[in-house]
DNA sequence: TGACTTTAGTTCGAGACTCGTACTTAATAG
DNA sequence: CTATTAAGTACGAGTCTCGAACTAAAGTCA
């Protein structure tokens, strides 16, 4: 265990958004913070013009950040006229946040810092909640000193969550005493907020933040082995419904509506393009793990005229539902994961003709149908930039 | 022309949301609007509580807003122990926004007030620029004064809005040339700022303010006459999207899929569900307006089973594509306008029968399924709605 | 080489705001 | 008439941001 560690305080630091000068400050020293994040390394100058404010409150703001050892200076760059900037750069060696995954048949864990910078990733099969909390701990021990601060841990679980961001309202995949795994997550890193959240949405945040979506505001993210599921980014947050549960786009009906679903209902987008949909078009059966049964698919279609075929229709069907998505949600940037990003162009090709033909009018754009490249980990990687989140908006005081 | 109309200035006020004190100001003073509108006229106790702020602050920001005529105490409620409260309520007669539709063949102007009551509301016959102009100078006239503060201006239009609230990206139903709109509207109401909205947008926006989504902070509006369309609310902001369009449903592949829509796809949702294809499901024609259209096929069906069979099938495909949108979306409330509001339960509960099959789970709850109270003004009040946003979300200055 | 220019960053005082405490005010209860 | 209760205000302390003036550190140019 880490006796020494500290934590973000919760209770106090959420309590209140902004309403006394205390929590301006924690505001302004949050824009100063994703300034960082979004400019790299900057001189107070750049900081001061980026942020609006001025340079004598940048000023007051970065060494009370260098103080707290959140941020450093580094080497200035000369060349131009006038006095150089002294540019200060996010820290990654105090701060850092936990994400976990918990999925049927593997759990992950992430290390993030606040740089943004991923200080470590490991998997391992299994799909207990001990398997988690051992996997939780040795990322803990290796990874995050006595001295260091967990700003907070996110769990990620293909289940419906709740809004309140803590309790799981139907988990069909997983057998896990939801009480026991809080109970020992609470005690493996007490006094810090530990948050639950859905998994897709996880991963679409990871990738609005650091994969393919990256850069991009409005973003979807669409994943599927043998179920299908969403998330969904709107000006850079997750929508997540009136009770939590947006994004649960494997059962809304698009694509064969005679297609049989597991589910037992007809016409479910994923009894069209899910795993056992996709193998059987192209008449393959499963292989021990999603990932090598696509790997297998993608290898089988490069000789094979009547797979590519295959995959085409199940494109097509693809390309059906993220037009009815794209047209109701408008993003930018649309990443597929799961067996899709396997199969890449395969799949995809044909997803993108669909989609052009099913635009709204000519004056939308088509969004960009790209493959996730975060691989495995996205999920446990979002979780973790999810509990930078308060961080990085002012909510929460990293100072003190 | 009102000479004397003041305005809240836009470069000044919306500089910046929050870094300064004052910019604090503003957004304690737009949390004790928010509160006066959520609460009605309250004490200034029971404002400092449910804000979270000291009494001595509510104090002097309700000192304030009653010296700009903002807010005014009332009566006070006798009958508990202790010092009685001197409760203060908003005021309506000094600040108020105008809200305009221009659709087809019809504009509506709102006024709304700074309490949240609707001072005038008025709709003529007529599409165009002039038209629009005529209908906003006479509103202002009537109901304006000279000492009167117009805190914004929001047109809806029934086109696809960008995201910067100001330009028109397409409009196929509408012959309007935008800048000489722009112009008309820039000068008769000078100074202020002058937004352009999405008409399905505002509607929702309306519903989840004033109408049958009031009180939930997640509501989906659709709306259909023609063509099919839907506004989307997430914790009581509106969902635009990357580009400003999204809620864009009508040419989503819902419903039947092999239905020619006059859009020359097959399988929209509106091919299923418009009007043209309501009224051929029931073997009538179309009459002068969609309203009066609307209400004899209401009529017919009191008597006639097979326009009752009718109706059924459409209410089907209507609840299939609410199911989606509620899959994705998560609403608390789906709110729908246009012909279903006049046809209600008739399409309605084969709708609602049809949603409870497609749910995901059984943890899932059936948004409520709800008829528009609004009737045509809708989307005048959202817009007029929209405009008081950045009020009372603080972001702009109503003293000084 | 040395004055000049340019840009970065800090110091300092003014101004704005919120907050807690103590105080005043206005009602009811007994 | 006194005690009690609760609402609202006055006041001083503390925190914060901001602009202006100032200092610092480079390059530029004669």
């Amino acid at each position: 265990m880490r006796p020494h560690l500290r934590a973000v305080s919760d209770t106090e630091g959420l309590r209140r958004s902004a309403s006394g000068t205390e929590g301006l400050r924690r505001a302004n020293t949050g824009a100063v913070l994703r300034a960082l994040r979004e400019l790299g390394p900057s001189t107070r100058s750049e900081l001061a013009t980026h942020t609006g404010l001025a340079k004598a409150t940048v000023g007051v703001i970065v060494a009370d950040l260098e103080a707290a050892r959140a941020v450093a200076e580094e080497g200035s760059r000369p060349g131009v006229r006038g006095r150089p900037g002294r540019p200060v750069a996010l820290r990654g060696d105090r701060f850092v946040s936990l994400g976990l995954e918990l999925n049927v048949d593997y759990v992950s864990a992430v290390v993030l810092d606040l740089a943004g910078d991923i200080v470590s990733t490991t998997s391992r099969a299994g799909g207990t909640s001990d398997d988690l909390s051992d996997l939780a701990r040795s990322a803990l021990d290796e990874h995050v000193g006595a001295d260091d601060v967990l700003v907070g841990t996110t769990l990620a679980v293909p289940a419906l969550v709740r809004a309140d961001d803590r309790t799981v309202a139907w988990a069909p995949n997983l057998r896990v005493e939801w009480a026991d795994l809080a109970d020992a997550l609470g005690s493996l890193v007490p006094d810090v907020r530990v948050g639950v959240s859905n998994d897709a949405n996880c991963a679409a945040y990871a990738e609005s933040h650091h994969g393919a979506a990256r850069g991009a505001s409005h973003a979807l993210y669409v994943t599927g082995t043998v179920g299908i599921g969403a998330g969904i980014v709107q000006d850079g947050e997750l929508v997540r419904g009136g009770a939590g549960f947006a994004g649960e786009v494997g059962h809304m009906a698009v694509g064969d509506s005679t297609a049989l679903c597991g589910c037992g209902r007809r016409g479910c987008w994923e009894a069209s393009i899910g795993m056992k949909a996709m193998l059987a078009a192209v008449d393959m059966s499963e292989l021990d793990t999603p990932l090598r049964t696509a790997e297998a698919v993608a290898e089988r279609a490069a000789t094979d005229a009547s797979v590519r075929d295959g995959l085409e229709r199940v494109g097509r069907d693809v390309g059906l539902g993220i037009a009815v998505l794209s047209t109701v949600l408008d993003p930018e940037v649309v990443v597929m994961g799961g067996y899709f990003a396997v199969l890449g162009d395969l799949v995809l090709e044909p997803a993108r003709r669909t989609l052009d033909e099913r635009l709204v009018s000519a004056a939308q754009v088509r969004p960009e149908l790209r493959t996730s490249t975060l691989g495995i980990e996205a999920a446990a990687l979002g979780a973790a930039e999810q509990s930078f989140g308060p961080v990085l908006l002012g909510e929460v005081d990293l100072l003190a």
